[in-house]
DNA sequence: CTCCCGATAT
DNA sequence: ATATCAGGAG
């Protein structure tokens, strides 16, 4: 896409990100988070479940999860091996039954049993980083305080060159200065919906995308 | 940087 | 067999 007379680079690149924004929305118009939660405590737990986890798994095993642990109190109080098997088929399970019982305890005696909605003070929380605490302002809170940046997101903006980036911190920041705000939590669920049905890691379907003719990766 | 870790797709 | 999956902590 070539810069017209008098506009910045800066501007151009806005320009291209909304055209991919367009294009998206035109084919996923249904995007948004696909793990099932009904409170912004089930939304923080189903996603700090689902590091190097797919999606489907995490809501088989919340289905049967939520019914048991319904407040921060139940999960605070949770014996730690009985955790540890519930949410076993999720992998990595040592380490996040030890982060959903950090979690719910700092909850429980900081933030009064309430999921906090703040930036600063989600990711103070035993096992919550960036990408959680995104997830859960925008989706739970309905707050675009920043770009959620996970494996999908990252791969596909690379490939975008939408970043030069591999690092999620730097990453998000450059998504954020040509991504306009009100679409910061919309863009991230694109892109993750790209990601797993076209712009796949192992095999890209790059005849099939939308995005081929302006895509500095594509294959076709 | 490494480690954590089970389930599924290729 | 191996890569990958809505990451975070040490």
């Amino acid at each position: 896409m070539p810069l017209k007379r008098g506009e910045t680079k800066d501007t151009a690149m806005t320009a291209r990100t909304q055209e991919i924004i367009s294009r998206l929305k035109r084919e996923y118009p249904e995007a948004k988070t696909e793990l099932n939660w009904s409170s912004p405590l089930e939304l923080l737990v189903a996603t700090i479940l689902s590091a190097q986890c797919t999606d489907v798994r995490v809501n088989r095993v919340t289905e049967t999860l939520f019914r048991k642990y319904r407040s921060a109190e139940d999960y605070a109080q949770a014996s730690p091996g009985e955790l540890e098997e519930d949410i076993r088929p999720t992998g990595f399970y040592r380490n996040k039954a030890k982060a959903i019982r950090g979690m719910a305890q700092a909850i429980l005696t900081e933030h009064g049993g309430e999921v906090p909605r703040s930036m600063e003070e989600l990711v103070a929380l035993p096992g919550v980083g960036r990408k959680t605490a995104n997830v859960v302002l925008g989706n739970a809170f309905g707050v675009d305080e920043g770009i959620v940046v996970d494996t999908h997101v990252r791969r596909v903006a690379q490939r975008l060159g939408l970043t030069g980036h591999s690092d999620p911190e730097k990453i998000e920041r450059d998504l954020m200065q040509s991504v306009p705000r009100e679409e910061w939590t919309v863009f991230s669920h694109l892109l993750i919906f790209h990601g797993r049905r076209v712009c796949k890691a192992r095999r890209p379907l790059c005849e099939d995308c939308v995005l081929n003719d302006i895509c500095p990766s594509s294959l076709v």
